[in-house]
DNA sequence: CATGAATGAGGCTTCATTCAT
DNA sequence: GATGAATGAAGCCTCATTCAT
């Protein structure tokens, strides 16, 4: 029965990635079930074997973006060394790269800011991107508060609303990276970054 | 003539406006031409007396949406007065203010990221979303420049840079703040701004 | 307005009488809406400015069949004279006669049969018939009474009783020609008339 | 091979059971395969080892509830004792009666009718069915030759009329009993044939 | 000009049937 | 023989768009 299970996990999991390439290309409501299975190799009829309707399976690619940026996020941070300064630096670089590296995906971010507003799962969607956005801002907010208390960083620094703010920027320059060819994300994110920090740091 | 003209111009703008509460409601897709045309007040057919298409409205609805923006932007900016950093965080609440008051408009943003990355018109939409950002962080590093112009910001700072950074975060701390009732943009987006101000001004 | 109403209202009953057909010629599952359409010689989607659903429509063909039914019957019956004995039996001729006139609907009949217990709709079926039913019993054992008042037929006859069983003897006798080409209802029904008629009338 | 005959005749009577039940409660149409190999316990695929298609399965069920019918009603007419007139109304309790106990196949019932009009295999249906009526009748015009014979009944009543009526008039009293909760049949069918057995008798 | 009744292309979904295991 | 995962034909229904009034 494992052996069962397995398998339909693992075929699950490819209709998802079929389906996130097609809805990436063509967003949500001009994709075509037909396009999916194609895709996906299989006939169509298959696809309501393992999910119940096209926002369903809309929804499980989306569960699995999130699942995939946050355990990519950990790694990352994980592999992260030196003072919080160096870290946070790190991690800027690090991010804007990965992201850089799959463009292809920033149509179905959008697609699922806009399901999070109008798809009749709007509040499926809206909590988890909820979650998702506080999971990240921990993460970010715990390195500063490490540099707090560290001595690095100056102590009447809001480690929580700073996070924040950068969780948002990441995003929002690759947006308008994502409007702008010219628009060069990593200088800019390093440009501004140092003068952030310059900010954190504790002036002696 | 030009009565007939600004007639019609009234009414295209009538049915805009009609169109944009209806689509900020329902999303692109979910709504239906005949619901705009219920909430203008006229015939369904009507409208294609103004408009081509249904994509054709939805983007004069971005392009209204658009300039509206931009003009109060802009009226914001120029009420602004005093020091580079008081201009810069009277902006900052000015914004976040403006833009808490007409939340019911953030699904249309959210819509329009959709349209410009799978709609047909995928290309006007970019291109208009990429001047709307462009001419935003123009305001913005203006303002840093004067800062560091009148000696009160480094001068090693990247004017362009931050104002990128700073456009993108009042954007996307609106976007969490959107997703999640508890979090305060304001709050969050002033201590942001304190420990940036702080990396920008000058060390003596 | 009035005039747009009686037109509306022409075009439902032209949908219903063109969907009659098809259902009486395919049975409902059978039955597809294109065909109701052409049979129309309409649209596709215009059936559905007027109805809600296949269901909907075939309900309003049920309607419309138990209306006619009804109308037909009342005139049938207020048209017979003399003796309360002449009158059953002259009924009976009417009834057969008109029934088997329209052969071609008998397929309805069943098909609402199958609806009455199966279809999703089946409580408002059930509760048409259940008053078509109650409807024509009345009718029948008003005649009977008649004949019981009059001291034609035996005061101890229980006119509801006997209006019950002739209302179904008659829906029977058809069925059971519907199956057996051989089978003669005229001759059937007269000649249990006569027994019946016998068993109701005074001995003296 | 006859073991495995009889293995594979009782797993047939089996399904059949299981579909008559499935069907009688949802009807043919709304009635999908997997549901009445749940019901049988076995899987959607075995059904096709036994019945070329599902048509052919609702075939089979109507033989065999026609064949149930059939046997228990000679075994209920074989049972009965005294004059014909005593046995009528014996055989009118006695029918009522039975069919009241198995009031959930009613709907399977109406669901052969509306197959016997519109299936595609209505020719079988309704030879069916023809059948079926035809022996009914036999059995009860038999019954009323006797009484004939016996001097009991008029010699100029026309047994296979009354028969052919009376047939009729047991299935269309339970026919409105279905539609219509405060009807009583037993009541009803008494009364009825109570004068109509009055027609019946020779008159002294 | 304004309208809304009519349209039919197109999409999601169902489910009887098949067939590899 | 038994199974149930896979299939794709087929049907209901929606809705942007047209056009006669």
């Amino acid at each position: 029965m494992t052996v069962k299970d397995r398998q339909r996990k693992e075929k699950k999991v490819h209709i998802v990635q079929a389906a996130a390439k097609v809805f990436a290309q063509k967003g949500f409501s001009r994709t075509v079930m037909a396009d999916i299975a194609v895709e996906a190799g299989i006939g169509k009829g298959t696809i309501y074997e393992y999910f119940d309707s096209k926002e369903d399976l809309f929804f499980a690619v989306f569960q699995w973006f999130v699942h995939k940026i946050g355990v990519e996020t950990r790694v990352r941070v994980s592999a992260l060394g030196g003072s919080a300064s160096e870290r946070l630096e790190a991690l800027n670089d690090s991010l804007i790269n990965s992201w850089l590296e799959m463009e292809e995906l920033y149509t179905l971010i959008m697609e699922f800011w806009a399901a999070s507003s109008s798809s009749q799962m709007k509040g499926k969607f809206k909590g988890a991107f909820r979650e998702g956005y506080s999971e990240f801002r921990h993460i970010v907010s715990a390195l500063i508060r490490d540099g707090i208390d560290r001595g690095e960083f100056r102590s009447d620094v809001d480690a929580e609303s700073v996070a924040a703010a950068l969780v948002g920027t990441w995003d929002a320059l690759l947006l308008q990276a994502w409007f702008d060819d010219a628009f060069d994300p990593f200088a800019t994110a390093r440009s501004f970054m140092s003068a952030l920090i310059g900010g954190l740091k504790k002036e002696w």
